[in-house]
DNA sequence: CGAATGTCAGGCGCACTGACATCG
DNA sequence: CCGATGTCAGTGAGCCTGACATTC
């Protein structure tokens, strides 16, 4: 109750920023609820020089495997194939993928990465190193590299399951 | 120009089979955009048990800083207030906190937190503790320390510009 | 008066689901 | 017929902005 609170003063701290100590410890234990604090520079980024993040993967996935169908894709780059649609749909516009229909299977389109793609995503992959860079601005070199490698096997580890963006499922 | 596609491999992924090791890579350099992964496992581990993640920092900073306005406990917890509305009427609902009016201002509220508040925030403790047992399984407890540590750093880091959940802060 | 407080109404982006026509 | 493919429509939570009445 009000027991533990001492005359109204308690409430008086308006101006700024009081370092919530334990709640940020807290907060970073879950690797999950801080995480979403560093997304957004990510997500921003990109939206500054007009990509979104499925923009990079996409364009990652075609660089490293080739051309793909649609759902291929999706699979590979893990993003739905209903929200792909409209990703190609700007990747096109921008000339930095062609969609052509597959003469061998008509209900395929065959995904290529054209030249200005590749530039584009070296130009993303650019950005995201700048956000990197100012993420971990902090940490030096081989922490950074520690980082990287920590949460790269996290991520492998959690890929595995959990993850189907409407494969056969 | 479908060289590089075979057939099969579709979304075949039993234990992360069709694995894209580069984009993988990539993303993971990707602090950021490997996070959104993690972010869902504790929300979604959180909707489990009838919670979202305002709650948990709420009843957190509650616990840690006594009683507050919902302005104070706004700047405190890092949510917009607007949202805080939502999360203290649930919050409220379920008893684990008390909102009066303060007498000495009667624009406030004050905010306290009752004893099934902090069972209930021991119990949200609990849950993202295991969240993140499952999401640092594979890695050592020096290894997870470290990870958490160096979150923390990145965290701190981060914390200080770019938010402002509107406390002027 | 200007500033703060709580509240409501909305917007935007993102992960995700479901249905559907077409084709193999 | 069954299943895969591409597409569209729509949901729901998260983060964020803006306005507004009340009180200081």
């Amino acid at each position: 109750m009000l027991g533990a609170m001492e005359e109204g003063d308690e409430l008086r701290f308006d101006r700024g920023a009081e370092t919530p100590e334990r709640i940020k410890a807290q907060l970073s234990r879950l690797v999950g609820l801080t995480a979403a604090q560093t997304a957004r520079a990510s997500s921003d980024a990109l939206r500054a020089v007009g990509a979104h993040k499925d923009h990079f993967v996409v364009l990652a996935a075609l660089a490293e495997f080739g051309p793909a169908s649609q759902s291929a894709l999706a699979g590979r780059a893990r993003v739905y194939k209903s929200d792909l649609v409209a990703v190609l749909n700007e990747l096109a516009d921008g000339g930095w993928i062609r969609r052509t229909p597959d003469p061998a299977d008509k209900r395929r389109n065959v995904i290529t990465i054209t030249d200005s793609g590749v530039r584009r995503l070296a130009e993303l992959d650019q950005v995201l190193a700048g956000v990197n860079a100012h993420i971990t601005a902090p940490l030096t070199r081989e922490e950074r590299d520690q980082l990287f490698a920590l949460l790269n096997r996290v991520n492998t580890h959690l890929a595995g399951p959990r993850f189907r963006p409407e494969s056969g499922a």
